[in-house]
DNA sequence: GCTCATTCTCGTCAATACGACGAATATTTT
DNA sequence: AAAATATTCGTCGTATTGACGAGAATGAGC
């Protein structure tokens, strides 16, 4: 019983932590930093830290972490919470537990290339996840955890589209898909089923040609959160 | 910076509480405690408690506190995090973070009558979430994100079947969709997608004929743990 | 024992969604 | 101008779903 006599409050740090996403370069990419300190001095981490203090809302937390380390505003990207780590040892020092936070986020113009945040890189996660690279604390896991639920959020939510920046084109849209996921995607049938949903994209009215081939229309992200039916991976 | 000297580690209290759910008299229905101290002396709140020690794992904990408080056992039941609770405020007496995990229970013999949790109580969820309704803490909004995430997992997931006991009838699990979503489902068309997905039932050969009628057969679970496709609520 | 209501199970049919792919359109590249 | 490329629209066959008819196998009432 917590409230007896005689016991004492367990010594317990609380951490947050930010598994932030973006397609990069053709590739699922994660934002990570190099530890300035021990432990795991040097490796790359989670970008992460401490309550300031006992007031500290999680959420604020987590933004202020964020914006420290790697130079990002919370508001430009989407943020939910993704799941708790306590293990006692996962770190060495104390007793933490570290709520994570997952990121989805447009391709940065230059992510994190200067400014506060010198020791930001971003890393595709297939590389992260090799067996051979080494990542601090138990943060593999935690990476591995973000890209399971990242893949599974494309199948029934719009949040591919926070991936893209304000104006994007079914392509992008596409590409995502097809990047995230790790499959290729029929453009026909994607089309279809993108434009079939109603408030997921609104149209700008303008078209873009990036490359050869006809120009494509210009989307914002309109009000639809779910994709109703769900669109699967073929798994 | 977390490790700069000067700073000392917040004194924030950890926690577990437990949103432990089963269909019982055609209602879904969570387990709730009677607070005997205070805050909220009298009050009803959700299972929980802080860590017993700084080396007692989380899931350690829910399990160690569903036991002390209802008399469960974590073996007999379905739990996994549900999310991090941690608003600045939503404990009095000092800061606390909880760990809350979602249970799925099935429909219980005697539950919790006497033995060593006899403050533990089953109710109806829309009963404990109306707005005049008293619950301890921010636990109605737990219980309200408990109950939308166990609605959702049964969409995609195979996790009806942990609200019935080791052998059960299809109609059985159709009363789990229906009590839970809170609609009526054809009972022709959902044996036909039941029985499509391959490993959700194991058949044991017997029949049982519990009312008038044509007795039904009687199933296990499989080793199933997916929907694919998903099971899609109307709305 | 016979009939009837009840419930489980199988089957049918139309509407919808999806995978595969043809083809028209509108650009850039050569 | 022709070729290549990318976007968009349309078609066809198949799988899945929703609505519902009907047979199978029981208990309840007489």
């Amino acid at each position: 019983m917590p409230d007896d006599e005689g016991w004492t409050l367990p010594e317990v740090a609380v951490a947050v932590d930010l598994a932030v996403l973006t397609v990069h370069d053709g590739a699922l990419q994660i934002m990570l930093v190099k530890r300035g300190i021990p432990p795991y001095e040097g490796m790359l981490a989670l970008p992460g830290g401490f309550l300031a203090s006992t007031e500290e809302d999680l959420d604020v937390a987590a933004a202020r972490e964020l914006q420290e380390e790697t130079g990002l505003h919370a508001k430009d990207l989407h943020l939910e919470q993704l799941r708790t780590y306590g293990t006692p040892g996962r770190d060495p020092r104390r007793r933490v537990i570290t709520v994570c936070y997952l990121g989805f986020s447009p391709n940065l113009p230059e992510p994190a290339a200067g400014g506060d945040a010198s020791e930001a890189v971003l890393m595709p996660v297939d590389k992260v996840l090799r067996p051979r690279a080494a990542v601090a604390f138990d943060h593999k896991k935690i990476i591995a955890d973000a890209v399971e639920r990242a893949r599974s959020k494309l199948e029934y939510t719009t949040l591919a589209a926070a991936f893209c920046g304000p104006e994007f084109t079914v392509t992008d849209l596409r590409e995502v898909y097809e990047i995230v996921w790790g499959e290729t995607l029929d453009p026909r049938n994607f089309h279809r089923k993108i434009m079939s949903v109603p408030g997921f994209l609104v149209p700008t009215g303008e078209r873009v040609s990036r490359q050869a081939g006809r120009p494509a229309a210009v989307f914002r992200r309109g009000p639809a959160t779910i994709l109703h039916p769900a669109m699967l991976r073929s798994s």
